[in-house]
DNA sequence: TAGATTGTTAATCGATTAACAATC
DNA sequence: TAGATTGTTAATCGATTAACAATC
């Protein structure tokens, strides 16, 4: 019998998603199983990597063959729980809303946007997405009635935390963070924070980086 | 006489950004110095590796006193290149597209869109936030024009790692890829690769790993 | 069988935490 | 000065890589 509960390290959880994407793109092109050595080739990590982190999850290769792409995607699906189907929220339809309300592959993995709210009179009623924007102040009916999983906080002020706090209120215990102030997650609520930013300033830093190695930038600690 | 090339590890670097942060919303709210202790608690770090981390940026503390804001939020940005402005362009007008186009905290760390690109004739001419929406047949003499630092690429097909591959031969150094595609860093290139549902699916694996522990799921590992 | 490749243990490497002398 | 807090070294912890027996 297997075992019942095995907890996976956070660092392997935070690289099953681009397995999951690469190896859906495997079996696009047909490739029906794949050793460790090639993954780590398209993946550019190592063969080692990849067959610690796949173990966490069970034992689904075969020696001398590989693992097989689907049930790899399977098995990865299941973990992360993407398997089933989610049913999510969001908070405030500006330009950022209204981009994820779009976004084609959140319903690809399961994630179905079943509504988008918002606060200003001029954009209550709009259609976004097929989906006409709400009034916030509607939401807790709403919830009420309808199961949701997942609440997508994509307000531009310093709110965040107490829209999340409603909403934990109102039973969902899932946050995805788009608004400035991070959200703490508590006892009733799980989050992550997005902060596109970091990413774009961690591209700036290594484009520095890269330009004092070239030469063509003196240094990095100044002075 | 301060060393001249220091380098930081990359998990430092990853989080700089997220200091920075806290630091000008302390600074904001008039806190001229923070003990590393005090920083700790807002941020829910450690104190020792706070201490740790901005030591890789020089000596900046006080005995017995702490950091001053300013001075440590000065150290951030340079550290990080944010010092100084840096001229972007966006390839693909679409919901992303346009989501980034408008997205304040770009220009307030000196992030300047000076243009945005599509190749869809119904798309160009638009305007979107004050930039009219140019044809992406013309990038290559407005690169040859204009000074550009980094291109975001926010298009939703597969030709990400192709129109970064074009934007390398003109000179672009550094991409922020929101494509499907990841695009390879080369020689000539750094790269960011955005995925933002992996975001979305971590938060799914910890609501799922939640229900478990709370009791209201059976299991993680299946059969 | 022989070759390939896994699952897993051991070795290495790096990051975080603890501790404390130095010092404002 | 006494109290607070840094900078830094040492200890711990965890993650990655290497190695190889097991096995298809």
């Amino acid at each position: 019998m297997k075992k019942r509960f095995k907890k996976i390290p956070e660092t392997v959880i935070r690289r099953l998603p681009r397995y999951y994407r690469y190896l859906e793109r495997l079996k696009d092109e047909g490739i029906d199983h794949i050793s460790s050595r090639k993954l780590a080739d398209v993946m550019e990590l190592t063969a080692s990597q990849i067959r610690q982190d796949l173990n966490c999850l069970g034992e689904f290769g075969q020696h001398g063959y590989g693992y097989k792409t689907s049930q790899l995607i399977q098995v990865i699906a299941k973990t992360l729980g993407i398997d089933k189907s989610q049913n999510v929220v969001i908070i405030g339809a500006g330009r950022m809303g209204q981009a994820l309300a779009g976004y084609g592959r959140l319903n690809k993995s399961g994630f179905n946007i079943i509504s988008i709210f918002d606060k200003n009179p001029k954009v209550i009623g709009n259609i976004v997405n097929n989906l006409k924007v709400q009034d916030v102040e509607e939401i807790d009916g709403f919830v009420e009635n309808n199961l949701v999983d997942v609440g997508i906080i994509c307000i531009s002020n310093d709110e965040g935390p107490m829209v999340a706090e409603k909403l934990a209120n109102l039973g969902i215990k899932a946050i995805w963070n788009f608004s400035p102030v991070d959200i703490k997650p508590s006892e009733n609520v799980i989050v992550e924070n997005v902060h596109l930013i970091e990413s774009l300033t961690i591209l700036s830093y290594k484009l520095r980086e890269k330009k004092v190695i070239d030469g063509m930038v003196d240094e990095i600690i100044g002075d």
